[in-house]
DNA sequence: TAGATTGTTAATCGATTAACAATC
DNA sequence: TAGATTGTTAATCGATTAACAATC
């Protein structure tokens, strides 16, 4: 494990994981190089060459060890502790968001969402509390979040994303559609579906079939 | 205008796009590439490049005409009509992608949303109809639908991805956290809220401050 | 042992950037 | 005209793939 990498080859090694995952369910207990990239749909020499940037090693003839192997990427993603997340903006996406289920075995967790209006609740009741936006900072600090998903309006995008940082958040997700900046201490990730959707239609106008526009990349 | 092209262009060519409507908003008629390159966050080259990449030109002294350029970039993501979209899965994200406001400037229409019970209805009445699921397959078919957002459980995701595909499904944007592979007629984009969490959870830890996990690519 | 698979190096491929001639 | 910016080609950079020696 050393240097930074790019964030492709980090997404390869989430999918192998998730795969992984899957393979286990199915009794397997060993894998090879080239299932494993069949079913993420990458090269063999890719996912070799992945896993030994990790010094993460198998055995010459027989492949893998599930096991092992997870452990490892479970240690790369820091899954022996509980990843705290807030939530910023609680209107229908940050509330689909804190309703997800999908968190918890990921060892993510859920631990606020915040709004201008706490009152606020699309919905039914979430299990999550909604609290003032006015709280956020102070509960970033004295929790020590490091992890943030954007869900507000655009118009108040930059500014709220700009509390956060200033409060230390450390990770955003950003759903808002207007592109954040990352800074020296905040990495941002902005995702954008009116995007996607554009990029679909003109693959699709093409008539490009089969070809993948398979993400994270 | 050639070939395939792949993703990263793309979506830097639909960025461009959404800079360049924020320029015209502040009232600029006129741009260079290296002001563009700057919103956006690439080099002067790139956005020459993939100007040229699609016959887009400019002028050799007075840059790009923004409202010259927005008409090709519109071209290219076949603004000239309304792109109908569908949403199968009327839970908590389908109903926040039914219900996000977003679209409409980009021509995006969401024609129909789908569901296994179509009585269901989280959070406040839809604009658009929740229709059953059994109804999809036809209702794609006589509606020359090509594009569906995707946001049904993991379980049935297969299965139902199946079935808008045998419709004539062209592009499908995929948020059931299971990965589904692209056919020689459909496209799928899979996002994964936990993997785009696990990578800047890799990256925080890594201290990675400043350098960007900027997406789409 | 013989055969199969890894781990890694070298070759290839593609995308980004730099540079500069053309030109407005 | 002189100066600045494009459009494009060539150089660089990085990521993917192929190949194969090591070895279980």
């Amino acid at each position: 494990m050393q240097k930074l990498k790019n964030k492709r080859v980090i997404s390869r090694l989430s999918r192998y994981k998730n795969a992984l995952y899957r393979f286990r369910e199915l009794g397997f207990e060993r894998i090879f190089s080239d299932y494993l990239a069949e079913e993420v749909g990458v090269t063999p020499s890719q996912v070799r060459k992945d896993f030994s940037l990790f010094d993460i090693t198998g055995n010459k003839r027989a492949g893998y060890q599930i096991n092992i192997l997870l452990e490892k990427l479970e240690q790369l993603f820091l899954k022996d502790r509980i990843q705290k997340v807030i939530i910023v903006g609680a209107g229908r996406l940050g509330s689909a968001f804190s309703h997800y289920r999908g968190f918890s075995r990921e060892k993510i967790e859920i631990v606020a969402v915040f709004d201008v209006d706490p009152t606020k609740c699309v919905g039914s009741k979430g299990v999550v509390p909604i609290r003032p936006l006015s709280e956020m900072e102070s509960f970033i600090k004295s929790e020590g979040i490091e992890l943030g998903i954007l869900t507000v309006p655009e118009r108040v995008a930059e500014e709220v994303y700009q509390k956060m940082i200033s409060a230390g958040i450390k990770g955003v997700l950003n759903f808002a559609p207007i592109p954040l900046k990352s800074t020296e201490t905040c990495i941002v990730t902005t995702y954008c579906v009116e995007l996607e959707l554009e990029t679909l239609i003109y693959f699709v106008n093409e008539g490009i079939g089969g070809l993948d526009a398979e993400d994270c990349d």
